[in-house]
DNA sequence: TCAGGAATTGAATAGGTATTCGATTCAAGT
DNA sequence: ACTTGAATCGAATACCTATTCAATTCCTGA
């Protein structure tokens, strides 16, 4: 029954991290808005003060968010009209899987959530801006794919089928990387994008 | 409340198969035991005849049982000593991909359900069991690649690296796969094979 | 043909948890 | 200081679905 001191002030943003965290060790359906609310010091009740629409509305945004801010970096070196395909391959990998790595519970909440948003959530307008920049994040890939094969650089592969390959490695990686492992981020993301050139050379 | 007659007869198999079904359209949580039962013609309390232990006893045996399908064919390829570890490679990739999509339903749960089980049951000796049978499975892949590594045939890659690379987009097929698309199982899991023995060339 | 077990049904039962809402307190502007 | 609205609480509501179980019917082996 009371108002938080302004130092203790809980926002948006957090809240949607530590859904995102909650999510990623429980599951969305084992996530109880309870324990969200723990992990920012409220009660589940007050959550619908900053999502009225109640857990589905943070799904939603945790999604969107989190799908931007793993897109950002990419967008960016996908629309550099300096870099070649194949520095630009590497560089989307690379970036794709950091930040993958340095934001694991997005990471595995684009893996398994967006499952959830599939099934669970009606048709509403912020579903389909989440599936369509799904579609526009796989196309940077494609593209990019596409036009080292264009130019005579990358071996001919069947770009849709390469393409999810590649994201499928990815997404995996949100999976399995845990931090304080053998490898870091770094050398996880430069390893792939080794692989996948290799895989592109003629 | 009857038996139903013989021709009618629901098995342990079927039941099984209809709950992978539900749960690839559904997921687990989203799977009610009605749902399951009704697809097999039966009531949810039936349900508890073949697996007292309920739900969970079947997502378990639907792992289980899931996971060794799919298993069948790599491990014959891995133990098979006439196979150079580059032939070894693309019949595994081959083989493994085309399981999934042969029962996509399986490769559902295998990719989605595994942490469902994770989260929600308790550590029994079939969870145990499970996630054995999931590490030496990814040790058949690992195996491979490390051989073809020492016999100088494939590019000293990062061993754990570029497994969990091959299994996250094969297990990737899975999740995007459908049937009547514009390849069949096995042009993807040709062209898959492909691309990572590209990747593995010196 | 009969006995006994197998299979199934259709209510209850039992919990769990998202959501609602009136009451309360704090912050910020005037 | 006072006013007003933002933020929070916590208890009550509401619903949903896994599970249990006694009753019933069908099969199968002897």
């Amino acid at each position: 029954m009371a108002r938080k001191p302004a130092d203790q002030a809980v926002n948006r943003i957090d809240i949607l991290s530590a859904a995102a965290d909650v999510f990623r060790r429980k599951g969305y359906h084992g996530a109880k808005m309870a324990d969200i609310a723990a992990e920012v010091k409220l009660t589940a009740g007050s959550l619908y003060h900053h999502f009225p629409d109640g857990k589905q509305q943070i799904l939603m945004a945790v999604l969107n968010d989190g799908l931007e801010q793993i897109t950002d970096n990419v967008r960016e070196i996908v629309n550099d009209p300096a870099l070649q395909p194949d520095e630009q391959l590497r560089r989307i990998v690379y970036e794709h899987i950091l930040g993958l790595t340095e934001h694991v519970s997005i990471a595995a909440a684009l893996v398994f959530e967006t499952r959830t948003l599939l099934n669970d959530l009606d048709n509403t307008d912020a579903r389909q801006r989440y599936l369509d920049a799904r579609d526009r994040f796989e196309l940077y890939f494609r593209q990019v794919v596409e036009s080292g094969i264009e130019k005579g650089m990358f071996h001919p592969v069947d770009v849709a089928i390469f393409t999810k390959t590649m994201l499928g490695a990815h997404n995996w990686v949100g999976v399995w990387y845990r931090d304080g492992g053998r490898l870091s981020g770094e050398e996880i993301a430069e390893e792939m994008a080794e692989t996948f050139l290799r895989a592109l050379r003629r």
